[in-house]
DNA sequence: GACAAGGTCTATGTATACATAACTGCGGCT
DNA sequence: AGCCGCAGTTATGTATACATAGACCTTGTC
């Protein structure tokens, strides 16, 4: 593994996981000594977190961690809310009906992922993440899919901000559901509908959570 | 200026001008011999361009500058009538107006700026930019603007492709004036729909110049 | 004659030394 | 007392030397 990789995926997942406050000044020279490379390799991966939006050049003084406001998420789920319904309609049209008839089913079954035993919720967010790669493949669209996935990684920010509660995670499992079972059925407006209900409660979850930020 | 802005501005440049045909590899010694810096702006440099999808890390032997297919023309004006007919249909409920009217009056008389005097459209060119700026500023919101500021770039690259004709632009002109009158007239199915005849048409005009690819 | 294995070579990946510009603190001026 | 300006310091920006890995060519064998 290069060292850029290293310091890129390490500095990425701290800022996600917000071990890395927002506002947090990400210094060359600190953060290579912190990560144990050198300063080209750090330069390197800030320069690809700024790309993706999660730290700004701050004007000659280093780089600094984006923070997230609340106006910021209402801006991320409006794109999100165009983006995956576009893309939930492409899917119910171009996509295999036999992948989304069992990735219904699975997540009819997903209740019995959200318990005690798994805290983090592992293998249902893995489920989840089956469900969007199986959407990104089927609509054969690099440009489309390329541009969910800068989002997604802001989102997973938000995520871990908001705190999934168990009751929360069973109602998204059924409206994740609702999608599948929209695509299989090729009913591509019935997807869009299921996917902007989805992103409306989610949204709304993730508000309730935190009405100040 | 940096060098390694330099180095970003000419090779992007050099891209989106097809000077640099798709497929040739940008060895990291030879540019920064052939723009005058050492290789760390050039790496830089490389390093933005393929985030931005104008170059991709061809495993070990350098970046080469990514080709263009009629697929992926498709896909570009399939992502692109999505952002922007969902960016026409918020300018036209949180726009301001007059801005809207100024704009839709200018493209009116645009058909003055297509003579022979300016072989390159600039001052054309300008004002279809005045539009995309003035309803990037009013949807204010940041990710949406941001997509479609990463899309245009490859945008930009197609349009050199097509080689717009004069009967092209005073169409497209009336076109965009039609989508800036329904942002000013604040309806936004009808910004939406008007963006969508345009994108439609431009694309029709594009693959009847470039059948083949 | 073709395929495979090894070596060489050339590219990128990394580290570090040096240049340069901006921020900060201090001092003098108004 | 507040503000402007200068210098010191510390950060980033650049260049270059070195490490390393992958690709291509050569050679040997089947």
């Amino acid at each position: 593994m290069r060292a850029s990789d290293k310091a890129y995926a390490t500095l990425r997942e701290d800022i996600i996981e917000w071990r890395l406050a927002p506002g947090t000044v990400l210094a060359e020279v600190e953060q290579s000594e912190r990560l144990g490379v050198s300063r080209t390799p750090v330069r390197e991966a800030l320069s690809r977190l700024s790309a993706e939006g999660l730290t700004t050049a701050a004007g000659g003084r280093g780089v600094v961690v984006t923070d997230i406001s609340l106006e910021d998420i209402d801006e991320m789920f409006e794109l999100r809310e165009t983006l995956e319904g576009k893309a939930a309609a492409l899917a119910a049209v171009r996509g295999e009906r036999a992948v989304f008839e069992k990735l219904h089913a699975d997540l009819l079954r997903a209740q019995e992922l959200i318990n005690d035993a798994d805290p983090a919720r592992h293998e249902y967010y893995a489920l989840v993440g089956r469900l969007d790669e199986a959407i990104d493949a089927a609509i054969s669209n690099s440009y489309l899919a390329q541009a969910m996935r800068s989002l997604r990684v802001h989102l997973v920010r938000v995520r871990r901000l908001a705190a999934d509660d168990a009751p929360r995670l069973h109602a998204a499992a059924v409206e994740h559901a609702a999608i599948a079972e929209a695509i299989a059925a090729g009913n591509a407006r019935l997807a869009e509908a299921a996917t902007t209900m989805h992103l409306h409660r989610s949204l709304s979850h993730v508000k309730a959570t935190h009405p100040h930020h």
